[in-house]
RNA sequence: GGGCGAUUAACUCAGCGGGAGAGUGCCACCUUCACACGGUGGAAGUCGCAGGUUCAAGUCCUGCAUCGCCCACCA
């Protein structure tokens, strides 16, 4: 044991750097595979290689980091799983945008130079996030960290493709998606975000083949007009059920087009007769393939009008509207526009406007995986936690829909498909066929496409303990106990690693899923950069220390509420961390370098406060594990604060200071000395999940066997002692202090004047829990001396009373000023009339008397009883007060 | 359009069937030998609104209002 003195404020920034490294030079969190321990496994949600630690990652790991630290110290053999993800489109932007810089472009490098512009931009900046997660205190078993893009994963992906087509489950063909112009590929339903957008609805003359004047039809995009194939009205709709088998002539280009009925037109909206755009838009496109319409495609993948729209052709989309409707407005055919609120896609990287359109795209048949993904959740296998998650997460997979997987970039995963150049055949398969299956030619072509990043992220609980190889890692470690991730990617991932786990390996890939929630700034906005209301969590890590942030972050994970953070919270926890530091430096100077022994600590030698505080310890300690185990963050760190402050500090060291004085009895000093280093040192492990570098540092100075609290044992049930005796007696000791203090107060004494106290009781069983305890007293209360009496006539005083009949009496004539002492208990007789009237009509009420419990009825009559006497005793005592009160007489009568 | 959540002290939030709580802030007093990142005391809330269930309702049910989020192919 060092014996040192501790400085006398906790500066974090000098301690947790050297703590982090100390833990990771010491493999203290690498899971094992050759012991018998019970798991504990947890694969981080792979941050992308582009970030850096933002609050959402601070959060999510911070909760990881206490649920691997807790089930560590709880003896399980944990696996932390960490890593990260290649994120195609994101990074792939990062790179360009650099390119751009250097006036270059993708095109310009061609795919292989680009890829490798890439993998060297990963190399330099890839780990910043990974430092950063360090830096928390991760104890992520870093030897095993994975990249969603590293050899291992491209043979998991490679591997799963090929099972999944093999079976059926993954198409190719052409369908309408949505389209981002600027990125250039397809993207899922999932990445393209709909938001309202304010724009025009353009009312539209078709002029009919016939010269039977117009067909007049609403749209809100006239630039698409140009691809136009048919117009459409409802079979039911009995206005134009005599247009069927007419023909239009589309507006400005030279072309006829059919009127037709489907039952996709509502007749309600606009004019009831719906253009027909099969190559752009979701619901046309269905409309051609029940009326085997053509699809013709008007723009390009840049979102430029192709030959297509005639001399139209080479505008940009937005452009191309203002010139069709300027161009509809002079050919006399546009009948009106109105403002119109609807809703369109954006893309989730770059926030521009989707085109729906027509490609040839991969996708996943999603429906037959889905089931299985639903079954096992209704069955409990994996359990989603809150529950309520469980029916977004049902809805979402019952209306599931076939997911476009495809992507038109060069960073991802390459699809594992050869195109045969004579014959066009396809061939998917983990490794390049030498020749055509089909013609026998050798010339062969790579499909150019790559996967969504997400495709790979599904495989993520598998692929990264080794599959498709039959590892000891999978054996041990999967299913994985649990994954901690935020709700806005319970679609985007949770929900197809279920499907994807189910299916490669026949088991769901995590036992329970915990969503929490989103940090938010302190209006309860997203924080974003465009917002300019980012906090930093490194920022908060040096600014007040990352054990008090991270202590924030799991006070305030409640679950199924946002977070919204504020800096002056954390500067409130900063405070505690604070507080503790200096419990600690108090008992290590008490200490003196003398380590206690447990004889010391036997039962002859405790006195109440160790009682009481050891009977407190056992209970936190069993609150404690049980909110930790079911996910409870906010409960166990509130459970320690309120401990630590206002049980252990407030009470505890303040009681057993007198004990500590080299006058007191040897003892009473070894033993006082020995429950302090026992509570202390609990606490520390009690607390190490939250805050595991205040913990570490105050730890490593106390005396013990370990070599880190990280990975010592979790106090269990055999610390502390349950004595409910002790906390009873500890309880009035408690009330009469405060009861003291409360007179002090509220008359105005100043807190160094020491006063003479008289405690009078009738109950002789109270008065003996006075008398034995009469050093805390005069210690706690700051008294002069104390009279404990059975019953008597006291001299004029201020007066307190206990509900539990303990009389106070401070003797203060010609200190306090009666009329005030008067005025203080009339105030204190008007709360306890307010509360007496309440407990009266509650106990007359016969519905009250007969149908509540029994010891509802008998606790609330006892409560009524002692609150009765109490009101006597204040109002005996008003009246003595009163006759001390000099005559008014003697005043000014003006 | 469908769904979910929130509404409790000035602020941020716990509590979710039987005495309205915490942290921060505020007021008063105190530099007492662990800590002023501290101590002691205090003020502060018709628990969004309206009904209902119950002996009893921030706490359960219904409706409404306001705010937030998610999902959704009315051009």
């Amino acid at each position: 044991m060092q014996s040192q003195i501790l400085t006398k404020g906790y500066y974090p920034q000098e301690i947790e750097a050297a703590w982090a490294s100390f833990w990771l030079s010491k493999d203290f969190f690498q899971a094992r595979l050759d012991t018998d321990r019970d798991s504990f496994s947890m694969v981080i949600p792979p941050p992308n290689v582009t970030g850096s630690l933002h609050m959402g990652h601070a959060l999510n790991n911070t909760l990881q980091d206490i649920l691997a630290r807790f089930w560590r110290m709880q003896g399980s053999n944990v696996l932390w799983l960490p890593g990260t993800d290649h994120a195609g489109i994101a990074t792939q932007n990062v790179v360009e945008k650099i390119l751009a810089g250097e006036g270059k472009s993708r095109h310009t490098l061609g795919r292989e130079e680009f890829s490798k512009r890439v993998w060297d931009w990963k190399e330099k900046y890839g780990h910043v996030i990974v430092s950063q997660l360090k830096r928390l205190g991760a104890s992520c078993d870093w030897s095993r960290e994975r990249f969603t893009l590293d050899e291992g994963f491209s043979r998991a992906v490679r591997s799963a493709f090929v099972q999944l087509y093999k079976e059926g489950l993954i198409y190719r063909g052409d369908y309408v998606i949505n389209w981002c112009p600027r990125c250039r590929t397809a993207l899922s339903d999932l990445e393209t975000e709909l938001e309202q957008v304010t724009g025009e609805l353009y009312f539209v003359d078709y002029p009919r083949v016939d010269g039977q004047g117009a067909l007049t039809v609403a749209t809100t995009r006239p630039e698409t007009i140009l691809g136009d194939v048919a117009v459409a009205f409802n079979p039911s709709d009995e206005r134009y059920r005599g247009l069927l088998g007419q023909r239009v002539r589309l507006p400005l280009i030279d072309k006829v087009v059919p009127v037709i009925a489907d039952e996709v037109v509502k007749p309600e909206f606009g004019t009831g007769l719906l253009k027909i755009t099969p190559a752009h838009d979701f619901d046309d496109f269905q409309v051609s393939l029940r009326h085997k319409l053509p699809r013709p495609r008007v723009m390009d993948e840049d979102g430029r009008m192709n030959e297509q729209a005639g001399p139209y052709q080479g505008l940009d989309r937005g452009r191309c509207r203002q010139v069709v409707v300027d161009d509809l407005g002079k050919a006399g055919l546009l009948r009106k526009v109105e403002r119109y609120t609807h809703t369109l896609g954006h893309c989730y990287r770059c926030k521009t406007v989707v085109e729906p359109y027509l490609s040839k795209q991969w996708f996943v048949k999603t429906g037959p995986l889905a089931q299985p993904a639903i079954a096992a959740v209704q069955r409990g296998e994996t359990k989603i936690i809150p529950s309520s998650w469980e029916k977004t997460y049902f809805d979402w997979m019952d209306n599931i829909r076939d997911w476009c997987i495809s992507r038109q970039i060069w960073w991802g995963h390459r699809i594992p498909a050869w195109h045969c150049a004579s014959c066009q055949e396809i061939m998917v398969d983990e490794r390049e066929p030498i020749r055509c299956s089909a013609c026998g030619q050798e010339e062969l072509r790579q499909e150019d496409d790559v996967l969504d990043t997400w495709f790979s992220s599904a495989l993520w609980p598998f692929a990264s303990l080794g599959w498709p190889d039959n590892t000891p890692e999978l054996a041990k470690f999967y299913p994985t106990s649990c994954l901690v991730t935020g709700f806005d990617i319970l679609f985007f991932w949770v929900a197809r690693m279920m499907m994807m786990g189910l299916k490669f390996t026949g088991q769901v890939p995590f036992r329970e899923v915990y969503i929490h929630a989103l940090v938010r700034d302190a209006e309860g906005q997203k924080m974003s950069k465009s917002r300019g209301n980012v906090i930093d969590p490194v920022d908060m890590s040096e600014k007040y220390g990352t054990d008090a942030f991270r202590f924030t972050l799991a006070a305030m994970a409640v679950q199924g509420r946002d977070i919204k953070l504020s800096p002056e919270r954390i500067a409130g926890y900063r405070h505690f961390a604070n507080k503790i530091w200096n419990a600690a430096r108090f008992i290590l100077m008490n200490l003196e370098g003398v380590v206690p022994s447990p004889e010391d600590m036997s039962k002859d030698h405790l006195d109440l406060a160790d009682r009481w505080i050891l009977s407190r310890l056992k209970s936190v300690v069993q609150a404690t594990t049980a909110a930790f185990k079911e996910y409870r963050f906010s409960e166990a760190a509130n459970l320690l604060y309120q401990f630590i402050w206002h049980e252990f500090c407030d009470w505890y060291l303040e009681a057993v200071k007198p004990a500590l004085s080299p006058d007191a009895q040897p003892e009473r000093r070894a033993a006082s000395r020995g429950v302090l280093c026992l509570v202390l040192e609990a606490v520390l492990r009690l607390l190490h999940p939250i805050m595991p570098f205040i913990t570490e540092e105050l730890w490593q100075k106390l005396p013990h066997q370990g070599v880190s609290i990280s990975v010592a044992s979790y106090p269990d049930a055999s610390t502390g002692l349950s004595d409910d005796q002790a906390e009873k007696e500890m309880a009035l000791i408690m009330d009469v202090v405060g009861a003291i203090r409360n007179l002090k107060g509220e008359l105005g004494i100043p807190p160094a004047y020491q006063l003479e106290a008289t405690l009078m009781t009738e109950d002789a069983f109270t008065l003996e829990v006075l008398r034995s305890n009469r050093d805390y007293l005069i210690t706690l209360a700051r008294l002069k001396g104390l009279d404990l009496v059975e019953q008597g006539s006291p001299p004029p005083s201020a007066v307190n009373t206990l509900a539990d009949g303990v009389e106070i009496f401070v003797p203060l004539a010609g200190v306090i000023d009666f009329t005030e002492e008067l005025k203080r208990l009339g105030k204190e007789r008007g709360k306890l009339e307010k509360e007496l009237t309440r407990l009266e009509a509650k106990l007359a009420n016969e519905g009250f008397r007969t149908k509540a419990a029994e010891d509802v009825v008998a606790r609330e009559q006892q409560k009524f009883n002692k609150l009765g006497e109490k009101r006597e005793k204040i109002i005996y005592w008003e009246g003595k007060v009163a006759q001390l009160i000099p005559e008014k007489g003697g005043r000014s009568e003006k």
